[in-house]
DNA sequence: CTGTTAGCGCTTTCAG
DNA sequence: CTGAAAGCGCTAACAG
């Protein structure tokens, strides 16, 4: 193992001086400062975390917390994409990559606490957003670092997210243009969270600037009649804008039960289905997930990096109907 | 932050004692060992990772490698399923997860071996199993821990799997039973992975007991044509099984562009499409990839925690149609 | 601009 | 069975 003192050697330096170089401390000349970066990469140098965070008290890595979860939304793709966007950067800037996935908001917090106490961890990614949510709340006490994919419940938390009310809009827009709807349903879960909500006012700017009628739908993962019997009440429903590709394909497969022989052109968001379910009359709205992770680790590092992006706290990422 | 120190002086023995008594060392006293718990309890004692890491030279944290992906791999939710089962065990073990995630192979390779040499990471769970990969030869020259999930290209590997060959012929069977296909399909993916061929193994056996024949259907992503040719050539195909449900997908789609009219019932694996898609005449087979995750990390562990299955080096999980 | 020194919190000889 | 002391590899005062 070659540690600093081995490269202050060679470069005829002290390991503080080595230490500075390496870290591009600015008291340092350039000449000494490229001198002891040689002697590094003739070594292959590579700093021992563990010793380098155990004397700054703070560790080079970030904390992605995943949401609890029961059963489908962990899983959603949409998160191993923005994983593989923040690693991305992440590697860039010499950071290791922490993950909390838990089952229960009690593991979750014992996880997130550990990597605060234990692995001095101060800089986070949080994959969602939610109304008095204990970890935003115990981050944002202990004055730590994150970023929110999505929008924050507090407005002074740093964001990326997608402008969903334009991203609503332009679907719907997609959508009249596609077929000629008269009967719109909107589809959304029952938790209706907040990107439901901005996508929904999207799709009411559209609906009134055509002049046209619409119906909301909640879809009920776990009872499907439900779903059916509002179906029912609505028989001119004749297209559709659903939050997200599983509340989608859960309407189209209740529409299809309740009007065996109707069409239904409807439009999803995340892009997460299997490229070939995506053909004839079933779009979805790709978010770019992949992008979101590398902005909110541009975000997560902007106060020491980008003082400009700092000062704005959020980040927007674009769309695209796939 | 509340250190060894604290606690020894509360019990009035040395900072070492306390060291020893909180790792159960067994040639402390039980009497110590108790009052050292109990105090660190109370004062609600967390050790610091990046200390104890520097002195013993071995991360307290898990790495978990994804596949290089060309887009559509990594994003299958088996993999968080299987994280999440493994966070569960390392929760439990005052481990934390690390992961790697990544476009390239040198990438990866750079991930890894910064986790090795930077994080000091010795055990590792595979998420993939690639005949000739060369991160699985790293992590064997340097005798680092790591587990594979899928059957190993190298006999000696530790791992976790289904028996595939047996899931293979299970699926088959009900396929038999529900219909009465006389024409099957077997469907794979180029790569033809390793796990692919034992399934077709047990749909082979399964097929020649029943004096059927069948064809086999390569699924190419990127080009559909290519499948729907192959299956305009073998028009009598009444039933298939898939090596996912992807290709399961895939097969379908071509098929219905090929024959509009006719029906083929298909079996896939994975269990990884929303529940709504699942209906009517698509099965598909879990392979419970949470408890894989958690096996994998039994068997991580199995060299301080259970000789007994550290033995044998690999652990199968079950499966089952639904 | 650079060197000396101390110390982060833990474990681990070595000694008793 | 327990204590004293050293040290893991790095950075950060402090001093020059």
């Amino acid at each position: 193992m070659v540690t600093i003192r081995d490269i202050a050697k060679q470069a005829g330096v002290s390991p503080s001086t080595a230490s500075r170089a390496l870290n591009k401390n600015p008291h340092i000349s350039k000449k000494t400062i490229d001198r002891v970066q040689t002697i590094a990469d003739q070594l292959g140098y590579m700093p021992d975390y563990n010793a380098k965070n155990l004397t700054t008290g703070e560790a080079s890595a970030v904390g992605v917390i995943f949401p609890v979860d029961g059963h489908a939304v962990q899983s959603n793709p949409f998160y191993i994409k923005v994983l593989s966007g923040v690693n991305d950067e992440l590697i860039k800037r010499g950071y290791a990559l922490s993950v909390a996935i838990t089952k229960t908001l009690d593991d979750l917090q014992k996880n997130v606490k550990s990597m605060i106490y234990q692995s001095k961890i101060k800089r986070f990614i949080l994959l969602y957003s939610q109304p008095n949510d204990p970890i935003a709340k115990f981050l944002r006490e202990n004055h730590l670092r994150f970023v929110v994919i999505g929008q924050p419940t507090v407005e002074t938390d740093y964001y990326v997210n997608n402008n969903n009310v334009e991203a609503g809009a332009a679907a719907t827009r997609y959508l009249l243009e596609q077929s000629q709807p008269e009967h719109l349903a909107f589809v959304h879960s029952p938790e209706n969270w907040l990107f439901e909500k901005e996508r929904f006012t999207g799709f009411q700017n559209v609906v009134s600037e055509h002049n046209l009628d619409y119906q909301e739908f909640t879809v009920d993962q776990s009872n499907s009649t439900t779903l059916e019997s509002q179906i029912f009440e609505h028989p001119q429903i004749d297209g559709a804008v659903a939050t997200d590709d599983i509340n989608a394909m859960n309407f189209i497969d209740s529409f299809k039960k309740v009007y065996p022989l109707k069409q239904v052109e409807i439009m999803g968001f995340n892009n997460s289905l299997p490229k070939v379910l995506l053909d004839r009359n079933y779009r979805t709205v790709d978010l770019f997930p992949e992008e979101m992770g590398k902005k909110a680790t541009l975000l997560l590092f902007s106060d020491r990096e980008d003082q400009s992006i700092d000062e704005k706290k959020h980040l927007l990422v674009g769309y695209k109907i796939v």
